[in-house]
RNA sequence: GGAGGGGUGGGAGAGUGGCUAAUUCCAGCAGACUGUAAAUCUGCCCGCUUCGGCGUACGGUGGUUCGAAUCCACCCCCCUCCA
């Protein structure tokens, strides 16, 4: 059975491309990890998240272990099987429902006690138990559980948070090598808000504990890209270079191309699939809302050259049209397109490291679509 | 011809003397969304504006009143029923 592993094929200055290989199949990198939390990714089949272009897609812990429930989906035959993805699927610990539902859980050394945003019911999500879930669904790469606690915050709080999360890794790792299975792999996440004394204590001390993978956690969290990027400075350069490089929740486009140039392999957002729902399409050009009355009379698709067919075979009057008629197609197609979009943009950034020309393509996507990537 | 009901901002529809440039919903216009409580949320939505205001406004005209979308008179229009 093939065991996870990296290999790096290339570099470009901090950026690298390589590949991951896991017993479900490769994964390329810089990889774009489309999100599908419940078990989906909202609004596409999983043959077409494929064709996109995405190796992987991710999972939730919090979200399957309060519906379905992580033993059901056991009991079904794992969460592959059960949403017919059969390529690699990581899970989130939950970690970042500790922020995100914030009003509704309780923290302590133990754990995390969460409401059920969906019944109100009390769910415990310990780091065994995270653990314990991702290996009931069946997950090839897990998260630790951690604590993502949003910035700007205090130093003593961050620090504290940090150790917090510390604590929790080492707990995750003794729980992972009980109930995992061959092949899957366990990330540990640095955390440490904007501090560079504290991100370096989380990423030494984690490298210590020794994981076959780390998440760079803690970010996109409401400090602006100049300053994540600034995080990332004196971060990155500290990982393992031999070990995948996670960057967890990112982002926009922009972010990924400047934090791919600084030195990071995976990332994973919503955005593409959360705002294609609403309206927003990344184009080559930029972003765009197709609901603006502008697109009413536009007869061109959003990328006549694309190998998509939402991107391609669909005029932006038609997209706009049934965004303002509340059609399901709309958001159908918009996320079938970002997600398209996302992939040919990870693509392009590993042909552009293998060819020694990542500062050409960054500069030539600034141009095009005018975001900071610096 | 008679009896009743009703005419409010693009539409629907609240409001029956000052707290009303007028609740709310829809439509319209724009913005946001970053390890998904999100097919969601926010703002604008009479005109002008130096964003503090100013001007007009609840079918029409005239009146009562310190003050009227709200009360009165007449007129116009719409709906229902009876002839």
């Amino acid at each position: 059975m093939t065991q996870f592993s990296f290999t790096l094929d290339a570099t470009d200055g901090a950026a690298r491309t390589g590949t991951i290989h896991t017993p479900r199949g490769d994964i390329k990198t810089p990889a774009f990890m489309p999100v599908g939390t419940a078990g989906t990714v909202k609004a596409m089949f999983p043959e077409d998240v494929r064709a996109t272009g995405a190796d992987i897609i991710l999972g939730n812990t919090y979200h399957l272990m309060l519906r379905p429930g992580a033993e059901r989906v056991a009991s079904l035959g794992g969460l592959h099987k059960f949403m017919n993805w059969q390529s690699p699927i990581l899970t989130d610990s939950g970690g970042y429902q500790v922020m995100s539902l914030s009003s509704l859980r309780k923290l302590t050394e133990e754990g995390v006690s969460f409401a059920s945003h969906i019944d109100g019911s009390r769910h415990m999500l310990t780091p065994e138990r995270s653990i314990e879930i991702q290996c009931l669904l069946g997950a090839d790469i897990q998260m630790q559980l951690d604590e993502c606690p949003a910035i700007p915050i205090e130093h003593a709080k961050a620090a504290a948070s940090m150790r917090l999360s510390l604590r929790w890794a080492e707990r995750s790792k003794r729980a992972f090598e009980e109930k995992s299975k061959p092949g899957q792999a366990l990330f540990g996440i640095v955390q440490g808000a904007n501090f560079e004394d504290l991100r370096r204590e989380s990423l030494s001390r984690l490298m210590e504990i020794g994981f076959p993978g780390y998440s760079i956690g803690g970010l996109a969290v409401g400090e602006g890209r100049a300053e994540m990027f600034r995080v990332l400075d004196f971060t990155t350069p500290h990982m393992d270079r031999a070990k995948p490089r996670y960057l967890m929740g990112v982002g926009k486009p922009g972010d990924i191309v400047g934090a791919v140039a600084r030195g990071v392999d995976m990332f994973d957002c919503v955005l593409p699939t959360r705002a294609g729902r609403h309206g927003q399409a990344w184009t080559p050009e930029g972003a765009i809302n197709i609901t603006n009355a502008r697109f009413a009379e536009d007869g061109e698709p959003l990328d006549p050259a694309s190998s998509c067919p939402a991107s391609r075979d669909y005029s932006k009057a038609y997209l706009h049209h049934l965004f303002k008629a509340g059609e399901y197609l709309g958001a159908m197609l918009l996320t079938w397109h970002n997600l398209h979009y996302y992939q040919q943009l990870m693509a392009g950034l590993r042909a552009a490291i293998k060819a020694g020309r990542l500062a050409e393509f960054v500069a030539d996507f600034r141009a095009k679509t005018c975001e900071e990537t610096l």
